[in-house]
DNA sequence: ATATTAATTGAACAGATGCTCAAATGGATT
DNA sequence: AATCCATTTGAGCATCTGTTCAATTAATAT
């Protein structure tokens, strides 16, 4: 710990003229504000979010998803989706507790969707890609 | 791939009154559009930029850069998230890679920056929370 | 030139992940 | 109730990931 002070010492000793053990002790300050505020509630469902969508079964389920802009059967998901049925399974488990997408059943079908949680982070891939 | 085109045409009974083989076909087009819309550069892209930020060393990385609104060297980071150094500088040039960050050089320091893409994906998030 | 320091790179390894197979569940049909 | 079928669940396992340690590179200072 103590050499990350020594080091932020030296480097603000380069970025201003004066550099005092209090400057070293603020911008410390200052940086752990900024990663305070990614507060832990947060950064555990944020990380939720991304490691899930983060894996290209469960990415194209979610995209699919998105467009289809409705339900979708699993045997539909299925048809689409290269893996074994199980395999979508879990993926679809893992993006439900991710809330990413919503179950209904409906007789011996299950029909999944889309929340806006998926459709959001999907818009803003596609907006970043201008 | 002949039992999925089966389950499709049993759901399709299900789903509207009369289903032939050209129903199920023309289901199974349409499903492979939604798919395909997914065109595979993007793909490998937005996966890169969503598995990079599913991490927890590397999206507190990122955060910090995005909240600090300019560049931070990676003596302020490894001050402010908490493994190694080495771990540290293997997340940046992962961030760098899916061109989440950018890197300056300055001397004997290095001064990185989250670039548009990074924000974007990060203010979704927040977006997403309300 | 030599030493010091900031940062990076590569190897190695423990632990996490994602898939498949086999079995289980629960609704619908006979 | 017995069977069929869509989907889920759990176990097992090969692969991928993320970290640390040790060595390296490159810029500065002595």
């Amino acid at each position: 710990m103590t050499s990350h002070s020594d080091r932020i010492h030296r480097f603000l000793e380069d970025e201003i003229e004066e550099c005092r053990v209090e400057d070293v002790e603020a911008r410390l300050s200052e940086l752990d504000l900024l990663e305070s505020s990614a507060r832990s509630e947060r950064v555990e469902s944020d990380l939720a979010i991304l490691s899930t969508l983060g894996n290209e079964t469960r990415y194209r389920l979610a995209r699919v998803l998105a467009d289809a802009e409705g339900e979708l059967c699993v045997c539909e998901l299925n048809a689409v989706v290269d893996v074994s049925e199980s395999a979508i399974s879990h993926a679809l488990s893992d993006l439900r507790q991710a809330g990413l997408v919503t179950r209904r059943k409906d007789g011996r079908w299950r029909k999944y969707r889309a929340t806006p949680a998926a459709e959001d982070v999907i818009a803003s891939l596609e907006e970043v890609r201008r």
